[in-house]
DNA sequence: TGCAGCATGTAAATAGTTACATGATTAT
DNA sequence: ATAATCATGTAACTATTTACATGCTGCA
């Protein structure tokens, strides 16, 4: 269970409530931890219970009252604990991949468009990181030892997106390829 | 539940065991599915019951026979329509990004280990897929549909590899600067 | 009138991990 | 002796997804 120290670490940085969490106003996280609303609320109440959080609740006339939640001190240590611990790289599951370990059982047309989708994705997430860049980090060298390891990690995003975009429009050359070649038959 | 598709997949280049699906003797899918033994041989028995693998019960005097699994017409029907259906990127769970996101509260040294421990197993991984290279792909412009199909999921594996390493490095370099400049406080 | 956004959750189902269980062979 | 490899599985637990449930506001 790691969405717990994900969740820790957004809230460290700001506290909000699992809303804002789920839309992410302050971003990023949200990029590198996939969750869904109800995980999010369900995750909040056990931090809550275990005190590792805590919450305001902000009346408000009309709407839900907003549980505002941020992190306690033991919560803080926790999550300390929880980076200088030893992780392990998180499981592949790349759909994707395997598709085109067996492409040629299928039509090459399909796929192709499957892999076009996917490429709009990681374009418009290229596109996100990008603004952030020129947004929060423009000036890189005169950034403070927080904005230096936020830096870092949007970097991971851009660099690992471009790659990802490299091998896809190799891939969608294939794909091309074999989608003309089925069309001469 | 796309394991289901990962194990058709594998089963259907070569018919094979649990135990071998585990072990991934004919390689790759495991690079790019990660399942362990026991999953892999609740799928294999519901794959089974629903008629899209067929086992043959290989018998050993020794040791507990091999159900060598292979697919079946239905099988492959439903591999097909898998692969030319639509699918989502997998949700990114990355652990090593939400600590980097928060590394300022925590030391510098655990942290930086444990960047090089993943570091290590980057680098085996991409090793890994060197070595397929040169072993099934030295002569990449002969290589039947198949082949290249196969070639471009290689590729992208170290593609990625490599772009993972390469911010690894730089992260890694910033890591033991900060160790450095606690060293000296 | 209908949809998107804000704001909270519960319940049921599926997917995945960890622990347990068995037992022979071969290498250190 | 002890561990690793081969070979199968079950049971309990945890994590994640999908469906259900409510209700107000503002925009097109």
């Amino acid at each position: 269970m790691a969405l717990k120290h994900a969740i820790l670490a957004a809230v460290s940085l700001e506290p909000q409530t699992g809303y804002e969490l789920g839309k992410q106003i302050n971003g990023s996280i949200r990029f590198f931890w996939a969750a869904t609303l109800q995980q999010i609320y369900k995750e909040l109440g056990e931090l809550g219970d275990a005190g590792l959080l805590i919450h305001t609740d902000v009346h408000q006339a009309d709407k839900p009252s907003r549980k505002v939640y941020r992190i306690t001190d033991s919560g803080l240590k926790e999550l300390k604990t929880w980076i200088e611990a030893e992780s392990d790289p998180s499981p592949v599951r790349d759909a994707l991949a395997v598709k085109m370990f067996v492409g040629h059982l299928a039509a090459p047309r399909p796929l192709l468009k499957d892999l076009q989708r996917h490429v709009e994705i990681h374009e418009s997430k290229l596109a996100h990181y990008e603004d952030a860049q020129e947004k929060y980090f423009a000036d890189v060298d005169g950034l403070s030892v927080e904005g230096k390891f936020r830096h870092l990690v949007l970097m991971k995003g851009m660099l690992m997106e471009r790659a990802w975009l490299a091998w896809a429009k190799e891939a969608a050359a294939f794909l091309a390829q074999c989608a003309a070649a089925e069309g001469r038959k």
